[in-house]
DNA sequence: CTCCATTCGTTGGTTATACCAATATTGGTG
DNA sequence: CACCAATATTGGTATAACCAACGAATGGAG
């Protein structure tokens, strides 16, 4: 049993089937992470980084849509394991210069694993076709307002 | 710009448009109850009396899938603002009968309005067809696993 | 150059959701 | 009766997401 299943008028409201379907796949990818040693905003500030090359605090919350402060908390996390390096911008001295190490790189490589075995898990329902459609819906709604 | 949109791995992560999309109907939800007075909690619950008549806290909780304690506090308010009655069960003195009141039948109308319109509001991008499919490839990603 | 607004990192909160544990009361079963 | 299960309730925890405020530093307008 899920959360509602037993409130009919919600099993035909597509938005409410969103929402099952995005809590079951944030517990795979919060469980994945975990298992990892990681959490969610780790992958995201690891990609950006892989993805942007080094950047400040700033412009990876910009990018990843992560608050500042929990830029900091994520960072100093990341930091104390060696994923990243934290040094202070020579020509601008608010910012610091974050930048991904080699451990950083191998882990980003296992969360992208993560992340693909769980698209896989939670996609086995669906054929390839059936999986393109649901890609092309679900870009079209998030293009269009989220 | 929203969460990861600079992050180019995820734009065709499947998991993670669900989670976008889920966001935002996610958001767009909680506005629409916080302006009538409410929460998804709320409408869950209401929705769950409407369908199946008065029950205990116990049996809301197991339909709606909401935890006991949580239901407690709900309930709480909702009785507060009259929409339901809490009454001690004559044939079971551990429970309490849950009633919904004329106004919880009224609120709940106003709720289901404003789920629907947040619906449209959701779908408003794709077309009967787009829907239709969205609405059968969800069912079958949340039939399977979650 | 001076002043002012802005940016950046950081600390320290708040809120809402979703849990979990413990308790007293009641019900049912042997 | 003795025992276990279900119920309502209180209280606590963890997490994500967000917000406010601060000092340090920068950049631009005059």
């Amino acid at each position: 049993m899920h959360r509602g299943d037993g409130v009919a008028r919600l099993r035909n409201a597509p938005t409410w089937l969103i929402k099952m379907a995005a809590e079951r796949a944030g517990r795979l990818l919060a469980d994945g992470f975990a298992a990892a040693d990681s959490r969610g905003y780790h992958y995201l500030l690891l990609a950006a980084l892989d993805e942007h090359g080094p950047s400040s605090q700033a412009e990876l919350g910009r990018r990843c849509g992560i608050d500042r402060s929990d830029v900091v908390a994520a960072i100093n996390e990341m930091a104390a394991a060696n994923l990243v390096e934290r040094r202070p911008d020579e020509n601008d001295r608010r910012r610091n210069v974050i930048t991904l190490t080699r451990a950083g790189s191998r882990h980003l490589k296992r969360l992208d694993d993560v992340v693909g075995g769980i698209q896989d898990a939670v996609l086995e329902p669906l054929s390839d076709r059936e999986r393109q459609q649901l890609l092309r819906l679900l870009a079209k709604l998030v293009d269009h307002g989220g």
